[in-house]
DNA sequence: CGCCAAATTGACCGAGCTCAAAACGAGTGG
DNA sequence: CCACTCGTTTTGAGCTCGGTCAATTTGGCG
């Protein structure tokens, strides 16, 4: 099933430019000449195993990290030992963006796969962003970026219902990963479902039986960490408030 | 009890060179010699009327704003009508930041008193930032900071208790109003009830009881919009998730 | 096969939402 | 100075959603 090392590690050798996520991610917008300035500070991607950490709370703002492959979670540990769960982070998106105020981190960022990471080194990457216009501009779109996700999660947590919340995070985690060349529909979490509670704020309990009901609704499928998104509109209904119609006459939507 | 608007309109003209705020605001760790540029670009300060908008949701990023004096909320409306608050903004706190990300504002930002902003246009902001590397930093450094205010949001949002979620909004909105040279136990609220129950994800009854709840305990005396923070200690402990103490003893606690 | 972590399912209960009414406070006009 | 209004805040009573505790079930792996 994986692709076979080598073609991972040719891909992994070469820069920005050949990377499939370059739209996505620093390069964007970057013309090829100015590039290479940044490949050149891009430190050599390095492999990391499922529970690894790239950085820890207090740890000092080294480097900004791009997964390539893979999927990330940032954890914020309150003073009374509460995990909250920040963000899940897929490929293209900042990691260490957190101790951009304070010049510390303020969560760590865990690894829920193997994944494969980028590194950039931050004081070069501002030194060298404030010769590059597109680049400087590129990094403040993706800052922003981050925090409209942040945004996002807040809305969903002020939001009541505990099933808007996770249609609204199904629906969200299809169309990020959508947006990065994946299926939108077929879908193999690569988080626990107590990660995906810590992270909506509620009970891992509740998640559970969230998914159940959607199962029931002919909504989603559901085995395990897999899940389909049968019925696509509906889900995204049910993220924006629309409660479904009474039970009875349920069976026939989303069949026909 | 106003000061004098002579003198309003002098601090006004002055630029951030003379302002009181510019420790905690973009002209922090800027040379003098530097900050005239800055100084330069900030346009003309402006009074604005409780209630008044710098800006809409949809609208273009022109410029990020300071207030001076004053306080605003920032609030999203989601698609079904809903209406989140995303923050408070004290003077020295930057807004309009929102936009960063897709170069058009997801939130409107409403003063809840009358206040004076300084408007700075992001474009001449920028450009200038790639020749100052401290202000480059220090934009950062302010981008960050608005980011840690939405984390703390995040956790509080996230955090189950509504007794400590409104303990945690009075602990920290007396922090930050210290932080400006206000008293941090003498708090006259500039925004309503409602207002704060959107901003804690809560129903608005809920807040005056929890408000109610901490006056019986005498951790704080509320009237109307003022409130006094009579015992910061006990307030902080319960903001951090510890549960106050079974009634019977409580009596004398506050009061040695 | 057995073991352990992850996930599901069930039963119960309480924090907080909802609906409703009363109290309060700031203006406004007589 | 009082009467009246309108918005805000407080208080009350009932109910529901979702948290908690506990028991199974499932799935991955040695």
């Amino acid at each position: 099933m994986a692709t076979p090392l080598v073609f991972d590690l040719v891909q992994l050798r070469r820069g920005c430019t050949q990377c499939t996520l370059r739209q996505l991610c620093l390069p964007a917008g970057i013309a090829p000449a100015d590039l290479s300035r940044l490949d050149e500070i891009v430190r050599r991607r390095r492999a990391v195993q499922p529970g690894e950490r790239l950085f820890r709370p207090g740890d000092s703002l080294e480097s900004v990290y791009v997964a390539r492959d893979g999927a990330f979670k940032t954890i914020s540990t309150s003073e009374d030992g509460e995990e909250q769960i920040m963000g899940f982070h897929l490929p293209g998106e900042l990691m260490g963006l957190d101790a951009l105020g304070s010049g510390a981190h303020r969560c760590e960022a865990v690894a829920l796969t193997s994944a494969n990471v980028c590194e950039v080194p931050f004081d070069d990457l501002t030194a060298i962003a404030a010769m590059l216009p597109s680049l400087q501009q590129q990094l403040l779109r993706v800052i922003g970026q981050s925090a409209d996700r942040d945004h996002d999660h807040m809305e969903m947590l002020a939001k009541r219902q505990a099933n808007e919340r996770i249609a609204l995070f199904l629906h969200g985690l299809g169309e990020r990963l959508h947006h990065i060349g994946m299926s939108r529909s077929d879908i193999r979490l690569p988080m626990s479902r107590e990660d995906i509670a810590r992270f909506l704020g509620l009970a891992l309990e509740t998640v559970s039986r969230g998914f159940g009901r959607l199962q029931d609704d002919r909504v989603i499928a559901v085995q395990g960490r897999h899940v389909e998104i049968l019925d696509s509109v509906e889900l995204a209904r049910l993220a924006h408030g629309q409660e479904s119609p009474p039970p009875q006459h349920r069976m026939g939507r989303g069949a026909r």
